[in-house]
DNA sequence: CTGAAAGCGCTTACAG
DNA sequence: CTGAAAGCGCTTACAG
């Protein structure tokens, strides 16, 4: 049989109480220093480990993060889930992975997290209906929506500043000479394909310069299937600001399908800074995401909720930078 | 306060005891229609949700499985881990995700893992100490290597079968003419890059062709650099049969750097299919890893150790598939 | 500083 | 089929 060590069998052998070994093993509470130095012993000896689920059970709280996910197609949520699980891991967090199939977070998902009494939940890309959100506030359940600006005062979200992206990357084409310029956007539903256009389209029509919109899906064949079209109609503009990046290397793999220069022709930027676009055969000059500073901005509120829950909304912005290579 | 609705709460308004209330939750408990029924009326009235942690703390198991991974960048691990959470979901698992920094698992992830109880461990890319495994062979936790061949009498793995997948590779090569071929490593500490080469100079030592070995790592950098080494050195074999894709497309970033034609002046064959592989920019002939089956076996496996411990070692091997593109 | 005891919210023999 | 009761392995007032 599995025979699990418990508190009380090294209490038997350093020849304490079961209380004390607790108290050696919750942090925060007092031993002298010669008992926790006998427990310490024994539980070494025996192999103890407290057990995760006495402890919550009783402490009403757990050390798990709750990450929920859609897009792990795209390389900048991997990129962005190792990270939080580096950051959370410091801080003796476990991640409880979700992954959602629908754009929206399935009612299914909201109940393993909430069954699992997660400490914090993380919404990544999913959108989520506010009723949702909710159900997490009345269990005082510290929410934080990443990469997502929610305006909202129930919530907080944190997100690269992409209105002032879109602006600077509008302000660049500018000082490249370029006047003829389009947006393909991503899901429509998603506040930063909206931000990134706005501030795109907001210097535009300063410069009275004419905004051209071509709607896509934040995929690789979204994007080539795009440019692919826009080719088609003949028209093409001297530079195109893409969504994301995973979309602008489909666009740049149809131009080049169609023997269309870059930069020389069109001009082409990115959003995100994923590692692809480094590649030698993309080059694509992009907006670069602050993913550290966005994961730690989540991951300190978070923390900062669980230690004494406030329900405190806030919508973050981080600044981002232009990232210079080949097709600009 | 945050009040946690009970099962107490809930029998009271149900007007029978706290035990019924326990039996129309845990699966496999026996009550009268009659008194379900009133009992599902007072805990959908009530929001009553079984507490996970009770359940498990007397139960002794869990429906937690861990997944350890390290490898985000190698864009066939984020399709697993995808794969693994819809398929544990729809049996009622919930995902624990364990992502190491080292090659090798360490100790603080497996107490995380042990502290957690799960129910189930899956190890995707990280290699792992066998005392490791001891650690839950001892706790009669199953554990499935993924992706790895293990031919240990201790434990379970599954992985493509890489042995025949490199055979029908270097045969392939054959049929299409080519007898100066060369074979790019991934991490030489792994069974499937092992594999893959073994099964691919078989067949040249068979056919009396010379073998050309380059060591790398299993990165789109460490392809494009052992590629452009390989030019550099001047004898291009007429022939390349890359580890996995990811290197693959390095490798043909870094012959298009140097204006090789490919299938033309050299042909290339990568492992895994993984999207990219298919974009337009690289149409890379591969060998296809046939992820689904391979999770299926896993998911299949770790469920009926679930149900009974008994430790059974296989080492499992699915067959794969050359999906041919236009590098050959 | 330490121990005895209550209790977290469940499951599960055991009676009836 | 149902209820009363024990107990899973902890934390935490409460005494001493």
């Amino acid at each position: 049989m599995k025979h699990t060590v418990t508190a009380k069998d090294v209490a038997k052998l350093a020849g304490v109480s079961q209380s004390s070994v607790s108290r050696v093993f919750f942090e925060g509470a007092k031993v002298s220093e010669k008992t926790r130095a006998k427990i310490i012993a024994a539980a070494e000896e025996l192999g103890y480990r407290p057990n995760e689920f006495a402890r919550s059970l009783i402490t009403n709280r757990t050390k798990i993060i709750g990450i929920v996910m859609k897009g792990v197609q795209n390389p900048f949520y991997p990129q962005v889930l190792k990270q939080f699980a580096a950051a959370f891991k410091k801080k003796g967090y476990s991640i409880l992975f979700v992954h959602t199939n629908n754009d929206e977070i399935e009612a299914e998902d909201v109940e393993t997290l909430l069954n699992y009494n997660v400490a914090g939940v993380i919404i990544t890309d999913a959108v989520m209906a506010l009723t949702v959100g909710e159900e997490f506030k009345k269990n005082k359940i510290p929410v934080v929506f990443f990469n997502r600006k929610l305006n909202s005062e129930e919530f907080y979200s944190v997100s690269c500043n992409n209105l002032d992206a879109g602006r600077k990357v509008a302000e660049y084409f500018f000082d490249k000479g370029v006047s003829e310029m389009a947006y393909i956007a991503g899901d429509a539903d998603t506040s930063t394909s909206r931000d990134r256009q706005k501030g795109f389209q907001e210097v535009l029509k300063q410069k009275k310069a004419r905004y051209r919109h071509y709607s896509s899906d934040y995929t690789y064949n979204g994007g080539f299937k795009t440019a692919m079209h826009m080719v088609a109609e003949g028209d093409l503009p001297s530079a195109i600001f893409v969504a994301n990046d995973i979309m602008a290397l489909g666009v740049l793999d149809a131009l080049k399908e169609n023997s269309i220069g870059v930069p020389g022709q069109t001009k082409v930027i990115g959003f995100d800074n994923i590692e692809m676009a480094a590649w030698p055969a993309y080059q694509l000059t992009t907006w670069e995401q602050p993913i550290d500073k966005m994961v730690h901005a989540t991951v300190t509120y978070l923390l900062e909720e669980i230690a004494e829950y406030t329900g405190a909304a806030e919508t973050f912005e981080v600044d981002g930078r232009l990232i210079e290579r080949s097709t600009t």
